[in-house]
DNA sequence: AAGTGGTCTAGACCACGTA
DNA sequence: ACGTGGTCTAGACCACTTC
């Protein structure tokens, strides 16, 4: 029985999350309650309920009620990380950003890019091509498709001084998104715009967003065999 | 002025969202405080703080003693995804899984070792290689180095049944990690182990965890070109 | 010094899930 | 019906930041 000086909601987390860590509170097993933890700590109810609720959602714990608080079998961990602008991405490198639109097509949706973006094929779409680079280098090959249905607005942005990714983060808010990331030869068109070898590889982020059931945009990311993703667990 | 049947914490955090996602409250400007919003909602000052501090850990707004809750200028949207254990991964898709120890030392660590392990040169390590396939078929090459100082039952293990990782989750948690994601070219080793052409692209995963300050594994994932990392945002 | 958020307490009632 | 966690309240004091 530890008693400790600070009853401060860090410390009765920490040190809830340290038996655990030690398995001195097993995988699958139950742990006190909230009544006799209080005992234990000194501290109100509500001070362990919130110490015991930030380890519930960080997944170590898992909690019934009438049933009580166990530890959980095999902790699922959540990899989070932020995708930021990569404007910002660049700069807080302290790297000067540099943005160029290649092309800007509108023309009805081939089959290929109905799937990418989730639309119906022959649906207007607007196709976008762009290169960021940082200190001058290329960084980021963007080749996009945005769905003027979900941004109308869209259709009378030029594109020319300011990135799509930009302009949407302020004109159109989405509501869901997945990504996938992966690795991948450099097409012809990739290579040359990005300065490496045709076939090297490259780190490839997609993207897909959505303002609730209506597609916003599909993006896929290319980048130099140089770069990382970072996150934490 | 607004006023809510059910003062619970969800209502006051949903109507504060209500209003940033409508504009009502404009990005960077200043909203009322605890004690404002405690009388417009009729509730305890602690039901607001709760509301508020959900909205600011979701990154909606940011927070400053004396300053006061302004409305974050970019939303910050965060990626989230499960990193599985391999095997569960592989035979989610309904593949056979198989698992194969190539190597496994122990000595003392380089200085190669001790930066990526983040120990010092010279402290003992396990070095182990593995291979795990689907339905026979390469599915990645494991490069990992263990730390026995934080998990001292490793040097019982052989390791000729069971990976690393499944043996990790459950003998040895951990309460930190960070990863990263890059492509890279198949070194010559993992070129012949993964049966593609040396200097294929290949999708990296880079992982590093601790037990509180102490370094647990260092573990390198290299997967053929066909891998794909997904999740939501 | 003063204003704002951060945290704690003691007590209460409610909601859910098991029995 | 009952035990456990979920949430709320009113009040208090503290911590940080700006003035």
């Amino acid at each position: 029985m530890t008693r400790l000086k600070s009853s401060s909601y860090r410390a009765i987390r920490d040190e809830i999350a340290r038996r655990i860590g030690e398995q001195i509170w097993k995988p699958g097993s139950l742990i006190p309650g909230e009544e006799a933890l209080r005992i234990e700590f000194g501290a109100a109810r509500a001070t362990v309920n919130r110490a015991l609720q930030e380890l519930a959602r960080a997944g170590l714990i898992e909690r019934k009620r009438k049933v009580g608080t166990r530890v959980v079998l095999r902790p699922v961990r959540e990899a989070r990380f932020v995708i930021p602008l990569v404007s910002q991405e660049i700069e807080q490198q302290g790297k000067t950003y540099a943005y160029r639109l290649l092309s800007r097509v509108e023309r009805k949706a081939t089959r290929e890019d109905a799937a990418r973006l989730d639309v119906e094929p022959g649906s207007l779409i607007l196709h976008l091509k762009c290169l960021h680079s940082a200190d001058g280098k290329p960084y980021q090959f963007e080749d996009r498709l945005l769905n003027p249905a979900a941004a109308p607005q869209a259709l009378q942005e030029p594109f020319e001084t300011i990135g799509p990714n930009e302009w949407l983060v302020t004109s159109a808010p989405f509501s869901r998104g997945e990504f996938s990331f992966l690795a991948d030869r450099a097409s012809p068109e990739e290579a040359d715009r990005l300065g490496i070898a045709p076939d090297a590889p490259v780190f490839v982020g997609e993207r897909r967003t959505w303002l609730l059931a209506r597609p916003i945009t599909f993006v896929r990311m290319v980048h130099p065999q140089t770069h990382r993703l970072h996150g934490a667990l």
